[in-house]
DNA sequence: TTGAAAGCGCTAACAA
DNA sequence: TTGTTAGCGCTTTCAA
């Protein structure tokens, strides 16, 4: 049996409630009294045990909120599957779980539901943040009422949240780049279409893959970084006139979205199969294009974890005073065929 | 807040105790009070709380053994780690795990422990049985004691284990095929290594390779499977051979491990790098070979959790009553790149 | 067949 | 500064 409280405030000479002040430096306990209580735990090898503790905090209801962006997008639907997941999970635990959508990528409706969350008193957040000053500011204001705060998704890392949950988009634009130098001729011809070419993700997977596919494959040529908007008739396009430009294009990397156009082009083209794909994210309509082997390899940035996984790192930290390792909490770069989806 | 017994036996008019006993189907109530309190847990939709019956059951204390064959083998050493791991993790919840490995695959050996695990009074069993009537036999007499029974790894399917939790080769296979496929041209040569050709993991991972391989890219030669027993001495003379047959090779499926004599071969002819190479596991010694480029891609058995799940498993269903949803626990098939380790 | 009560390990309000 | 106590939700023993 692992150690408890109460051995330890016997051994002590104690009660249990001094033991717990003094080992959770609740204070009210004198110095000398902390400093034996601390050492007996040390000696004794002693453990919380987290069960104990969860039953007797949940006595207290506690309130989680989270901000979801661009909730209409089909890798944004899982982010919120994930959350909607975590959230039953939660409440079994007696912690609540407030969610806002919102379609867009917009400042101003943001701040109205931080408002609102705040205002229900929340003790918790977990937002994908709009790239914009007053929301920074805002996030400030709410950590600095010690109430703590995850970006997910998307960071704003001079901010003072907690943490940030999602990509390593660097890392995922190499892991295309290694991908893509195993599948193509070491002469063979590379595209890369984008979304856009100021969102930071999406630059950094570009710029990412760019760099490595010319020190791994200097022999490859990379055609000019193309951005389609995310909209998949721009992406057709823009495949058409590669596929017209370059009969010989052996490889398309889609960094954002658009990929849908691109795989109807290269099929009208009769090129499906031929060129390879690499697309992002585990979507039902990517999976489609992976099951007609048009998508060659999707890296997937485990989008449900980032729904669920900042509702976890919230409740820990105010459930168990569990403070994340680091600032940055990367979830997996997965690699998904068809055959392992 | 959710549902609690308490509020059960409030509206049912009866002590908590009753209502434990008729949702739990424990007996000593009568069919009438049986029936009205499932029908108000229905309505309210109760939800008996995890982390309260976790406190409470952490009474009894409870032990779990797991037996380990071939412990000494990369891959096998990761799943004691995590075996180790998640014994950790259960000792503070009060849940003791023993622990017993062995060098070989020892059937007696494998008896011995068994009885004395019997003798230490486990409430549950993990294993990687050997193929052996005798340990069928010993599972059966086991399980029929009540006591739950996970293999993993490997399995004894005709056994009356709970429940396996291990790699479906087969998909493992398959998805190696169409790795192969991506990588090298349609009228490549591909050649098969395997461990033993009576392995039925090793042979469930070659047959679905061929077979796949052949649909999806019938121009691809496909060599003879050869075994090599697991060893890389002999893995590496048959690499040579096929180098010096086919100075054309294009790719190599390692099905079991002898993957450092195929490399180390693969060096010595100045073909590391240009021959397509998917092996299996992600060990030190692989990680190595991934990073210099000689092995493009690895399929990972998971290997960690192979080791944690069977204990978390057993653990649920002792604990919390919880059997797992099938009797094939497949853990994840993992595709890891150097860039994405 | 049922109820009462103790207890799992911990927290926190209150009293001293 | 310290101790006492109630209670989180559930299981289980003992009496009735």
């Amino acid at each position: 049996m692992a150690v408890t409280l109460k051995q330890i405030a016997e051994i002590a000479g104690v009660s249990r409630g001094t033991v717990d002040r003094a080992l959770h430096d609740r204070g009210r306990v004198s110095p000398e009294v902390a400093e034996r209580v601390r050492r007996i735990a040390e000696e004794l090898g002693y453990h919380p045990n987290a069960v104990g503790q969860a039953l007797a905090r949940s006595r207290k209801q506690i309130k989680i909120g989270i901000i979801v962006q661009s909730a209409e997008t089909p890798t944004m639907k899982i982010v919120v599957e994930g959350a909607e997941q975590a959230a039953r999970a939660l409440q079994k635990e007696g912690v609540e779980v407030v969610i806002r959508t919102m379609e867009s990528v917009d400042a101003i409706q943001e701040m109205l539901y931080l408002d609102e969350l705040m205002e229900m008193g929340i003790h918790g957040l977990a937002i994908t943040p709009a790239d914009d000053a007053i929301i920074c500011e805002k996030l400030n204001e709410i950590a600095d009422q010690g109430i703590p705060v995850v970006t997910f998704n998307a960071d704003l890392p001079q901010s003072r949240r907690m943490c940030f949950v999602g990509q390593d988009n660097a890392r995922a634009g190499r892991t295309a780049a290694g991908l893509m130098a195993l599948m193509v001729a070491q002469d063979g011809k590379v595209a890369t279409i984008t979304g856009h070419l100021r969102n930071d993700g999406h630059r950094m997977r570009c710029t990412s893959f760019s760099e490595e596919l010319r020190c791994i494959a200097p022999g490859i040529m990379t055609l000019p970084i193309q951005p389609c908007f995310d909209r998949d008739d721009c992406a057709y396009e823009l495949t058409q006139h590669l596929l017209a430009e370059h009969p010989d294009l052996a490889g398309i990397y889609v960094a954002a979205n658009g990929q849908h156009g691109v795989c109807e082009a290269l099929r009208e083209a009769g090129r499906d199969g031929k060129v390879r794909v690499i697309a992002y994210d585990v979507t039902p309509q990517n999976i489609d294009e992976l099951r007609q082997g048009t998508i060659s390899i999707l890296i997937d940035q485990t989008a449900r974890e980032q729904g669920s996984r900042p509702l976890m790192l919230l409740r820990d930290f105010i459930l168990y005073g569990r403070r994340p390792e680091h600032s940055f909490c990367y979830t997996g770069i997965t690699l998904k065929t068809r055959y392992n989806l």
